[in-house]
DNA sequence: GGTAGACCTGGACGC
DNA sequence: GCGTCCAGGTCTACC
């Protein structure tokens, strides 16, 4: 099955695909420089599938090797339009962020989508285990929690999923920390998954949810191993953008962009985005660092 | 409300 | 090869 999927424009695939580091993480696996990827991914159905994106002119292109229901299609279709954003409208923020020099660039790349994983929990799962550690660790808790605990996809069972709350919610504290490797966040994910999978915690309502996102962080940062920088990452993954994630390297960044890299505090790094208000999570994630060049 | 120490792993470094 | 130190956020206990 080879389908079409149009986004709201200005879009492109590559600029989503590079917004940061999930493509790196399995499921994902990155299809070259154009912005093609591919996930394997578990469907409600219990099928697993391999979802393969390229650019288009509209959008993107999805390929399906597989037999769908017409039920099929339209989570796949769902999904993508959530993890791709194809709907997302940034024409408020690139009104301002034209006027910033260290914004302009992000107009005419069309950036602003942050790429999703399909379900909220993966993506909570996820941030967690990007909490004090290397990427490289993220990386292989990932890895490892996919590898052992994934769907495998049917033409390549070394392909697998990613695992879904009771499947994770299967294996004990013991397994988790010592043959996944997760360490001392071990019994946050367990709980996490149990919390889902037994129905306590819909995470998925937070995708549609109307709340202020002062209630909204609120409600993340009751999950254990969310603290702040990780609720206002999520939050961003959400679509509000009026947190920032303050982490090591924040405060490094913005320490050389305004303060010749002396060292400097979180509220060094809220101050300098405070003007942007709503708009302040997205302005820091582009914005075009003196560090880096 | 603010702070100190513990948590766990991998990488860097010195020997 | 081995041991030590450090970086990376969050939680808990304490003040």
């Amino acid at each position: 099955m080879q389908i079409e999927l149009p986004a709201r424009l200005p879009f492109s695939l590559p600029a989503v695909v590079r917004s940061h580091g999930w493509i790196q993480l399995a499921p994902f696996e990155s299809l070259g420089d154009l912005g093609a990827f591919r996930y394997v991914d578990l469907l409600s159905s219990g099928k697993v599938v391999e979802l393969r994106l390229n650019p288009a002119p509209s959008g993107v292109s999805l390929s399906v090797d597989a037999d769908l229901l017409p039920s099929d299609t339209e989570e796949i279709q769902g999904k993508l339009t959530w993890m791709l954003g194809l709907d997302q409208d940034f024409s408020d923020f690139y009104a301002l962020a034209s006027r910033e020099p260290k914004l302009a660039y992000i107009v005419k790349q069309a950036r602003g989508r942050i790429l999703r994983s399909p379900t909220f929990f993966e993506d909570v799962l996820k941030t967690i285990l990007t909490t004090n550690t290397a990427w490289g660790g993220t990386k292989r808790m990932v890895s490892a929690l996919v590898d052992h605990l994934g769907s495998p996809l049917p033409s390549d069972p070394g392909c697998r999923a990613f695992p879904s709350p009771a499947q994770v919610a299967s294996l004990d504290e013991d397994a988790l920390r010592n043959t996944i490797r997760l360490g001392y966040r071990a019994p946050y994910v367990l709980e996490l998954a149990r919390l889902v999978s037994g129905g306590a915690l819909d995470l998925e309502a937070f995708k549609t949810s109307d709340l202020p996102t002062h209630e909204l962080r609120a409600q993340l940062l009751a999950i254990k191993g969310v603290g702040g920088y990780a609720a206002a990452n999520l939050l961003m993954l959400l679509g509000r953008y009026d947190y920032l994630p303050v982490d090591s390297w924040a405060i490094k960044v913005v320490s050389h962009e305004w303060y010749e890299g002396q060292p400097i505090g979180p509220s060094q790094v809220e101050a300098a985005f405070e003007p942007w208000g709503e708009w302040k999570g997205l302005a820091y994630w582009f914005w075009d660092w003196v560090y880096l060049k």
